[in-house]
DNA sequence: CATGCATGTGACAACGTTGTCCAGGGCCTA
DNA sequence: TAGGCCCTGGACAACGTTGTCACATGCATG
């Protein structure tokens, strides 16, 4: 049973700009000295009980040398009698280190991000450190707004997979200190740490697959052209068609929301008419899976190779262009502790290569006078 | 380029039990006074710029009433021109309340969990807290240690989705104040909120509509015997069965890790024999993936129910018991915030529907004579 | 003119921890 | 026995913020 009588202390909008005006709650908290964290006892409740000094709990709690065996059996036991647990606010004030790092990014749902989340985790842990997650929904202001309320908590470091293209608000927070590394795609308008895979040489590598195929008659569809990833697969796919001396019509390539209705819309209208598209690169995984929907309904082959990789698609055929979003990960977290270890060279720029894994769809070649006259047959 | 001079602070393992010892970095900090933060500038530092006091700069970074127009801009622009922002390190402390929250999971690269992160991330957000996430890998130990870190950086609240089996190390920390929610799985030796799908009743639900498609030998593959979903899951098959008159050959019944060895392995040893199942329900995301890919190398076709929707299912026609993983999530979130907002009922259990989408793989009827001759002809 | 009151502002303590410094006691050596 | 050392333990300030309270104003009221 819960105390009726229980304060409701409203959560504040914690995080906010200072520039922040109005919206305070009042009273929030009416009475004086209300007990805070429910009333958790401290390392003076835990010295009290166990005679001892403040500084000796300290000592014992964080395994300092100095304490005899006794004193510290008689802390101890204080410690289990309590229940207490250090308040690591109150460490974090004194020390100036959270070991807490940030990690923003376009939405935790999406089965890029999620291997890429674990992986910084993976290598927060190894350095003692925890994770604050926050999703931009790629929406700038919100990505500026979960930076600055992690570094309002004062977060060793942040990893961030920009949605803006505008970063200087970032400046003064770097500049006091906070290691800054970019993934996927690099910062706008600064100079910073950025970890890239290799979207130009992964997407001209996988145009360049179909045009040995036999492809003359590529469509492009892609994420909006705001985000890097997606112009630098758009210029891949220029570069591989330009390579083989083929001409690019501009209705074969689109760019936008990688909404099933925008990518369904652009798949089909490249796949009608008599100059239509024989095979199709999908821009990630959001218009792979689109395009794969599309193509299973006609009842010509259309050849496709996506960017990024995909569940199950090695049962559905689907050749793509791989990157692995751990790893990009793993190297973006390793980047940040190294410079929060103390190396402070100049921005590096590391770049991930991608792989080619063919499993049919990339292979299906051009429809022939010949083949076309056979499918008519069955 | 190094600096040689920079003084190399180790992050230290924090949020570790109070009964940690040794392994403490000596002379972390050889300087006295150290600038912390990188020299970030203070509140004391902005008033004394704008020629107020520290309380004024307090209530303008506050939005709170009782400060003229004049007084305010004086102190905006010193905020400006010092980069200062707020330090909610030293707030949490005064306040008491962190505006953040933790959740611990199984492992965020799972797609199932993405988007339950993802959920929970957006109704914190709603209620201005942040987002701290870990994954447990399935490790008892790990998760207790995550959700004790949690509690030294007093996070208000706590989601967790159980690896262990005894949450009685949570006691001191619900007693002291934590609200905390468990998810997918009920909490162990505790009375607490929990959150769950209907594992038992989607399962079974599942099973007799395979039996409604004539079959009478299923199998059943599920997660280790420890995770009370798999349990559920399970009872859910039995009960079908039994429902049904149907006997159970335990040969039938397989639990045990969801690597793709394991379950391949006991996939394959069901199907053979005289007496092979002519169908099968798996008990996961995990295990359905891997029995698809196995049933797509067979011969004659197996019918197949799967728990969990899986992206891309619907191409490859795989009938499943979904749960919605977001709609768990928002679910538990909110609990949460309704205990936090004062709420103190007794300890509920929710349990959220689950839903059978055909696709073609659970309408796969049982193999007859006549189907079987049929296929040999080809 | 004295009083009351509202309003803006700042001094100060407190939040719980850790770093520094000093004191006392035991033990060894000269 | 005096002097030095090491070992253990505690007093105290500081980290940067916010809540409380008190002090000045200025204005309206008696």
């Amino acid at each position: 049973m819960l105390d009726a009588t229980h304060t409701v202390m409203a959560l504040d909008r914690a995080g906010r700009l200072p520039t922040t005006t109005g919206l305070c709650t009042v009273a929030e908290n009416a009475r004086h000295h209300e007990p805070r964290y429910g009333n958790r006892p401290t390392m003076k409740d835990v010295a009290a009980r166990a005679g001892v000094g403040l500084k000796t709990v300290s000592r014992v709690v964080n395994g300092e040398p100095g304490v005899t065996p006794d004193t510290e059996r008689r802390v101890q036991e204080a410690i289990e009698a309590l229940g207490f647990r250090r308040n690591d606010s109150a460490r974090v004030l004194r020390k100036g280190r959270t070991a807490s790092i940030g990690l923003v990014l376009e939405d935790l749902a999406d089965p890029f991000y999620g291997p890429l989340s674990r992986a910084v985790e993976e290598v927060a842990r190894e350095h003692g450190a925890l994770l604050i997650n926050g999703s931009s929904a790629e929406d700038a202001d919100r990505e500026q707004e979960l930076v600055l309320a992690f570094c309002a908590r004062r977060v060793d470091g942040l990893i961030v997979i920009p949605a803006g293209s505008d970063h200087r608000y970032l400046e003064p927070e770097i500049k006091a200190g906070v290691a800054t590394v970019f993934v996927d795609r690099p910062a706008g308008r600064i100079d910073a740490d950025v970890v890239l895979s290799d979207s130009f040489g992964g997407a001209r590598a996988g145009v360049a697959h179909l045009i040995a195929q036999g492809h003359r008659r590529i469509g492009f569809i892609g994420d909006q052209p705001r985000i890097h990833t997606a112009t630098e697969r758009l210029r891949g796919y220029r570069a591989a068609m330009a390579d083989a001396d083929l001409p690019v019509d501009e209705s074969w390539v689109s760019l936008g929301s990688t909404s099933p209705e925008r990518v369904r819309a652009a798949a089909e209208s490249m796949l009608a008419g008599p100059d239509a598209v024989t095979a199709l690169f999908s821009g990630n995984n959001r218009v792979t899976v689109t395009a794969v929907r599309v193509l299973a309904g006609r009842e010509s082959p259309v050849a496709l190779v996506g960017f990024d990789d995909i569940e199950l698609a090695d049962l559905l055929g689907i050749t793509v262009i791989s990157q692995d979003a751990a790893t990009l990960g793993r190297t973006a977290a390793e980047l940040l502790f190294r410079r929060l270890d103390g190396a402070d060279e100049t921005p590096a720029r590391v770049e991930l290569p991608t792989v080619l894994i063919q499993r049919g769809s990339g292979e299906i070649p051009p429809p022939t006078d010949a083949q076309s006259a056979d499918r008519q047959s069955r």
